[in-house]
DNA sequence: GTGAAAGCGCTAACAC
DNA sequence: GTGTTAGCGCTTTCAC
């Protein structure tokens, strides 16, 4: 049986309230009595309980993630920045794949509510969720990290999305393009609409019209990036921004089945800067998320939301960066 | 405050004991009151908590998952899958990034028992790990995943990594090639390992000796398999077998930077068919590794583990299959 | 079919 | 500096 702290009590000769303060370092303890509490611990190799723990009233040191699909690299090295982070700090990280559904996501919120993990952190693009809204008037620690809500006081990290995508369209339009096609994933995706929103204004501000027909809506996957890039290309764009780099490498093999080269014929500029800009051919030209700082930021805003109860809530809009490789270049 | 269940015992005027048996639909309970109760938990919408459950004595109905890093893709599909899998069983998942550092390892396990997980899934390569030995000892249930421990009686599900490398080989060899060269993920990692025995046997059947100069070791990073099968390419192989997609990436980027064209003068085969295989150019052809149903199949093992007090444990050997895409084809 | 009560392992007053 | 004790919210045995 694993040991108690009845037995390490017992067999130290104090209460379980001294035990209980020597994990704790609360109170005040003799060194004499500290150091016997803990010989004794490590001979039954004792671990406090943190269920038991959580009961009496501490907290449960884990946080909820909230995330539409690991297997989207920009998700997984979002997950695994976190993660480190929460490790650092003490706490642990349960994962929720929610496919960016409304159901799983309310589903995994009453799951982490009854598991009482400490905070929650949302990082999927459901709209008008009112198990979020709920969490919140609860007061139950939140943190949105890489999608909005504006409606909502709710601390928030995430990148400008806005000029991000005014930024992708700057580029292209510097480098000589006028024929920019644009493709989204779903335009209910908060960060995915400000992307397409400032690439339109990057067109506009550049005397261009922006063109329904120059703007393709996939899913989020490679074919669907790929289907969506082989509409557009009827359009006889010269280069494409694809909103992120899952939708651009479906772009990519478009173009290349349509006999185009990359970026010979068709420039591409994607979004995200994930592992899988880096090893397409050529190299992606594209928008870089901070991934590693968004994770870091949301878990030490969370923290604080937990620890102390009275923060004032804050919105961190962090910068995305042009990173040039190979995939775009001067209009020929 | 949240209601508990004395709250709803009170209000239902019946007692705490019933509460808990409609909700775990255990005792004889008659239709009035189950749905009294069911009830007036709506209306307060009361859910049970799981950490005063957990600590009566029941599951926590957690599990935790051990792996190197969420950023490798093989290992992100192979969490979601599982995730996917606990969560249909009504379990969370614990993710735990250990980088294959013992340390982290150990502190992960510590941690995960603090927290009584029902059962800890292992998919880090670490040997020689006396913290997994002692939860083993200690009946804590554990399964392995994509990973091995020869020494231990613990259930575990992998693929057939010997003959994955086998036939990786083996389809090299069919396609006329003679000089093999092969890059391997350090050695110490029981699959890795098994991938390049799979490869020499092959090779030695073919009559060729293995040659220790067409073996290069490199760490899990696309620049690390880039700069192996540099070093390798000074050999003058005509095809390169990378022990999974990543370094298989790295070396299509060491071929091209040598001017070498795929699969015209090299050819490659990659491991694992993660989605990394689906967009490289040329596509990669490379052994799948059937990272769902191992998912699945080893959340079922541990579930069972926990469910039933004596089981007997078991090995799942899944079969790597041949992936024919256009990285790979016959030597001139 | 339902309830009283003990107990899960820990924490935090409060008393000494 | 250390101990007593009353919970935390639930489960479960046993009695009715």
């Amino acid at each position: 049986m694993k040991p108690t702290i009845y037995d390490i009590a017992k067999l130290a000769g104090v209460s379980t309230a001294t035990v209980s303060k020597v994990f704790n370092r609360t109170g005040n303890i003799s060194e004499a009595t500290r150091s016997k509490v803990m010989r004794i611990s490590r001979e039954l190799n004792y671990k406090p309980s943190m269920v038991a723990s959580a009961l009496a009233g501490k907290n449960t040191f884990s946080l909820g993630l909230l995330i539409p699909d690991l297997v989207n690299p920009f998700f997984a090295e979002l997950a695994r920045h976190v993660e480190d982070r929460a490790h650092e700090q003490g706490y642990n990280l349960i994962i929720c794949n929610t496919d960016n559904d409304l159901n799983k996501e309310t589903q995994y919120i009453q799951l982490l509510r009854q598991k009482s993990v400490d905070g929650i952190l949302v990082a999927t693009g459901v709209r008008d969720d009112d198990a979020l809204k709920e969490l919140i008037d609860q007061r139950v620690p939140v943190a949105l990290v890489a999608r909005e809500m504006s409606v909502l006081a709710v601390s928030t990290v995430l990148v400008d999305d806005f000029a991000g995508g005014y930024s992708a369209a700057s580029y292209l339009l510097e480098l000589g393009h006028r024929r920019i096609g644009v493709v989204a994933e779903s335009l209910t995706v908060s960060s995915s609409k400000a992307r397409v929103k400032g690439y339109r204004l990057a067109l506009e501000e550049a005397g261009l019209t922006y063109e329904e027909g120059l703007l393709a809506v996939s899913d989020f996957s490679v074919e669907g990036g790929k289907a969506a890039a082989a509409t557009l290309l009827q359009e006889a764009p010269t280069a494409i921004f694809a909103c992120n780099d899952v939708l651009a490498i479906g772009a990519m093999q478009a173009a290349k089945e349509a006999g185009l080269s990359i970026p010979g014929d068709l420039s591409i500029v994607g979004f995200d800067n994930t592992i899988l800009a880096t090893i397409t051919d050529p190299p992606m030209t594209t928008i870089a998320q901070p991934i590693r700082a968004m994770g870091h930021q949301v878990v030490d805003l969370i923290i604080r939301e937990i620890q102390e109860d009275q923060v004032i809530k804050q919105r961190v809009v962090l910068l995305p960066e042009l990173i040039k490789r190979g995939s775009a270049q001067s209009r020929k």
